[in-house]
DNA sequence: GACCTGCTGCGGCTTG
């Protein structure tokens, strides 16, 4: 019995909670984790248990009377460490063991009260663990030489993006001032692709994976309601939307703050005029902080009231905001890594199912929603891809080391960041390479055979925009009486007398004081979302895979209501007319008077590289993500000349890439450290990451296009 | 018409 494994102040917690009985990821991590010292990556679905599961052995194993932190639990969220923080410290009680949050807004008496006596758990996000290995290396050693366990709370959000080799980086040093080592325990309840996971803890052959893959029941329904002739969502999508939600605990994802704006402020105006409820709020990046955690309060804390959040991804990782009835998609998530993740806020209590509707308002968004769903159903997460290049985080890490040292020889340097598990893969020539410009620009400096901070660097690293190796947009503050309502990047929209919607309301402009960044509004009757700017995320091959082969089937889902199975009809009857025989190998091509409509079927890192390709070739094309395809004023008996032109031109991609930066650089606008790098390295980590030319010359290689005629 | 994340040290102020 795993219970009986845990020591006796811990059996007295789990006794207290009145659990039935433990989670299946808990008994195993249990067995498993008293065990043996391995690393784990611990994945089963949300409200699973999956803290408690890491905790309840690790707190049961590790001695705490001995000197400094012991256990390190790391968060991309600073809501995920006070949400955490609450439910480790009434577990700890039991052990009186010391629980320290260390983040942005922690308490610095109590950070300082640790580094006095270090002792216990942290809880820390990666940025402030950066800062802390720049600003106070000695409190890294301090506090972190005899660390026992580190646990990474959802770790699918670090894999395979910018912060995760950060954060791997990060921990990579830490096990330089720790010479016993510590386990790595990482939780997810969407990995796509284990070895990944694996790879993540720095050994992947000593990283075991514990998984319970029980799900949960869940109705799903799809809604269709075209946006052809309406500017905004359709009123009657609204209409429908509030006749679903209105009695229920809610959460709407419509993929970006302008509509979760359009839909909170909308289903209010309609809850108003019949007299239902008033609890219709938004949540994402743009609105204030205490008001979004006003919103989560409610959310948490109300029982009796039905309520209504319209959000982003900001309420899509596990922050605490008690159980929800139903959850809303409109038009299809970008992921279905995202999509397990939204399902997964619902249905939280005991047996409940979980309720999942989705809206559509386009036939290629329905097909989008569709083969996500599918996918879903089948088990299906994307995989990630980790850069093994990431040359841009090998330039931050070189001056944070340099800082951290205060100063070291060139050699000492590129050894310690060649030994970094993040940068296993890059070459101390390189590095060399990267370091040289660093010095040329002044932001590392030789003095005596020695690197330091150059003159130019210390502005660098001195910034505190220094820590994290994301990128944010400036944004103007949002006032009304002195009360501040969220931050909206400025838009020819931000003018006087202008009215926005904002934290679920409406506002008129009153004032906008463009040296403070501050707009200062009233509250008005009707306006229009903010327009925000912002890339897209990325779709992934398998998606589009999908799209193309529920085109090409007959197959019937009883989810659809009439009009979704209208419109999947009536695409598929649009594309009835090309022979394919071959989803795998074969993509339509539309002829269309002087047009060539090429539907490429294909990821985005794919159609971004198709696209460059085509701009370097100065042939005039139209891309439309959304419909996958290319459109180009060519006949169709050139088409395979310009497959093989673009074949042609894959072979010099670097010279392309190069040309291209020189005349545009806002290609770097994915990294914030690679504008500063060689540009070699540019073109090195545009291919790696923001390309996929290898998916591309692949397409072109193999894909036979089957073409027809419009009528 | 696509998303999100985090942040030091110090001077200068107010308050007990």
């Amino acid at each position: 019995m795993s219970f009986d494994l845990l020591a006796e102040p811990i059996r007295r917690y789990v006794r207290d909670q009145r659990w039935d009985a433990l989670r299946p990821i808990q008994a195993a991590a249990i067995q498993h984790i008293l065990a043996s010292d391995d690393h784990f990556i611990l994945a089963s679905r949300t409200a699973s248990g999956k803290t408690e599961a890491a905790f309840l052995p690790i707190l049961s194993k590790v001695d705490f009377r001995q000197p400094g932190v012991r256990v390190l639990y790391v968060s991309p969220l600073i809501a995920l460490i006070n949400d955490q923080f609450q439910r480790i410290e009434q577990l700890c009680q039991y052990l009186d063991v010391q629980v320290t949050k260390w983040h942005g807004e922690a308490s610095r008496a109590e950070k300082k009260k640790l580094v006095q006596v270090p002792q216990g758990i942290v809880l820390i996000t990666p940025e402030s663990l950066e800062a802390m290995f720049t600003n106070a290396p000695y409190s890294i050693k301090a506090l972190f030489d005899n660390l026992q366990y580190v646990v990474i709370d959802e770790i699918h959000s670090f894999l395979g993006t910018d912060r995760g080799i950060h954060l791997k980086s990060l921990l990579s040093r830490l096990a330089d001032v720790n010479p016993p080592g510590f386990s790595v325990v990482g939780l997810s309840a969407t990995i796509g692709d284990y070895a990944e996971a694996k790879r993540f803890t720095g050994d992947e052959a000593r990283t075991k994976v514990l998984l319970d893959r029980t799900g949960k029941e869940m109705h799903t329904a799809f809604h269709y309601f075209s946006d052809e002739d309406e500017t905004g969502l359709p009123l009657a999508l609204l209409k429908d939307l509030y006749k679903q939600t209105s009695t229920s605990k809610v959460l709407v994802f419509p993929n970006s703050r302008g509509r979760a704006e359009e839909i909170a402020v909308k289903l209010r105006k309609i809850s108003d005029r019949v007299g239902g409820h008033a609890y219709y709020f938004s949540h994402h990046s743009s609105v204030d902080k205490e008001v979004r955690e006003y919103v989560e309060a409610f959310a948490k804390g109300t029982d009796r009231h039905p309520f209504c959040i319209a959000c982003t991804s900001t309420l899509e990782l596990g922050i605490d905001i008690g159980s929800v009835d139903k959850v809303v998609q409109v038009d299809a998530a970008h992921s279905i890594a995202s999509l397990i993740q939204r399902v997964g806020r619902s249905g939280r209590r005991g047996g409940e199912a979980s309720q999942l509707l989705l809206y559509a308002t386009s036939p290629w968004s329905l097909l989008q929603s569709l083969a996500c769903w599918l996918l879903y159903q089948e088990g299906f997460i994307e995989p990630v891809r980790t850069a093994r290049r990431p040359y841009d985080l090998v330039l931050h890490q070189a001056l944070s080391i340099t800082k951290e040292l205060s100063g070291c020889t060139s050699e000492q340097l590129v050894e310690r960041l060649h030994r970094n598990t993040a940068f296993a893969a890059v070459e101390p020539a390189e590095i060399r390479a990267i370091l040289a410009e660093l010095v040329r620009v002044d932001w590392l400096e030789e003095v005596q055979r020695e690197l330091i901070i150059g003159v130019e660097g210390e502005y660098v690293v001195n910034s505190h925009n220094f820590y994290s190796v994301f990128k944010t947009e400036p944004a103007f503050k949002v006032a009304h009486a002195g009360k501040t309502i969220g931050e909206i990047p400025l838009t020819p929209q931000v003018r006087e007398d202008e009215n926005l919607l904002l934290a679920a309301r409406i506002w008129k402009i009153k004032y906008v004081d463009l040296a403070a960044k501050k707009i200062e509004v009233i509250p008005a009757q009707d306006g229009k979302p903010p327009l925000f700017f912002g890339g897209g995320g990325v779709v992934d091959p398998a998606i589009r895979a999908k799209m193309l082969q529920l085109l090409f089937e007959d197959s019937h889902f009883p989810e659809l209501d009439a009009a979704s199975e209208e419109a999947l009809r009536e695409l598929r009857r649009e594309f009835a007319i090309y022979p394919l025989t071959e989803v795998g190998r074969q993509r339509p091509v539309l002829q269309k008077e002087q047009k060539l409509v090429l539907y490429t079927f294909t990821g985005t890192r794919v159609s971004r590289s198709l696209e460059f390709l085509l701009g370097a070739l100065e042939v005039p094309f139209e891309h439309n993500e959304g419909q996958s395809s290319f459109t180009l004023s060519t006949s169709p008996d050139l088409l395979p000349a310009l497959f093989e032109q673009l074949r042609l031109y894959l072979d010099d991609v670097e010279l392309l890439l190069t040309q291209a930066l020189d005349t545009d650089d806002s290609l770097l606008d994915f990294t914030k450290w690679g504008r500063h790098l060689p540009r070699p390295f540019q073109c090195a980590i545009l291919q790696e990451r923001y390309y996929d030319f290898d998916g591309a010359k692949q397409f072109l290689e193999t894909m036979q296009v089957v073409l027809a005629c419009a009528e």
